[in-house]
DNA sequence: GTACGTGCAAATGATTTGCGTTAAG
DNA sequence: CTTAACGCAAATCATTTGCACGTAC
């Protein structure tokens, strides 16, 4: 089966990775519409969905919903609670400390890990 | 706000902590309908969210649908990125190391950190 | 007795599917 | 040309909500 680059495609790609944003399906369905009027809410959760298996943007689910992000170095994700804020959070030694546990898993072949940290974020704790 | 302990509200906290299982909504529901018949969905979904929000049991995120289990000693999750199948972890010193960096983050106040492992089952490597 | 909880049905949201048409390779 | 991809509408899941009635405390 063959992959084509198809405008949408590239479009629904580019935006993701324009910005490490981590947004909804919505988010980028809006965003696309302005280059695209034309596009379909379907044709973007088709084409997340072929670029997610085939390796060129990441899924995230916060909170019930998929969000999605570009391929970076691994990193982890600083989440809020409330509001499902994301913050991006780098540390090499998490990973690599994590990989070399799964090295160890004999049950299933870990691919990559993710650490996530729970909390909450300025905004939500005033309240 | 009191928090009434009902006949279902007791079964479906039972049947959480009865298995290390990682449920559905609907396999609690299936499950519970068992012993109290007249149970409605929505009475469920309205307690796993009860529950999960006083800390009596823990909501996780797979594949989009929630899933719940006891509250046991802190751990971390293998999962299978293509059936979702759940098998828990225990590394004290992982949620040591990664407790000790939360408490670096000044964006936000981190409650607990959990670690997921992505790969492939056995079965689902087969095919 | 008074909220809080329940059950039901309807509403809302997220995601998928079927299908005739369009366009990439 | 041929087949993956598109756009649209309808279908399917997951989850929430409104409301009249029931019951824990």
């Amino acid at each position: 089966m063959v992959v084509r680059f198809t405008n949408q495609r590239q479009e629904i790609l580019d935006y993701i990775n324009s910005k490490p944003h981590h947004p909804t399906v919505d988010e980028v369905y809006t965003a696309v519409k302005i280059k695209l009027p034309r596009i379909s809410k379907a044709t973007v959760y088709q084409n997340l969905k072929v670029l997610a298996e085939k390796g060129y943007i990441k899924e995230v689910n916060i909170k019930g919903a998929s969000r999605f992000e570009p391929i970076l170095d691994e990193h982890h994700h600083i989440i809020c609670r409330e509001c499902g804020k994301i913050i991006d959070y780098e540390s090499k030694a998490l990973t690599e400390y994590s990989m070399t546990l799964a090295k160890n898993m004999k049950d299933m072949d870990i691919e990559f890990t993710n650490t996530n940290f729970y909390g909450k974020c300025k905004k939500c704790k005033k309240r």
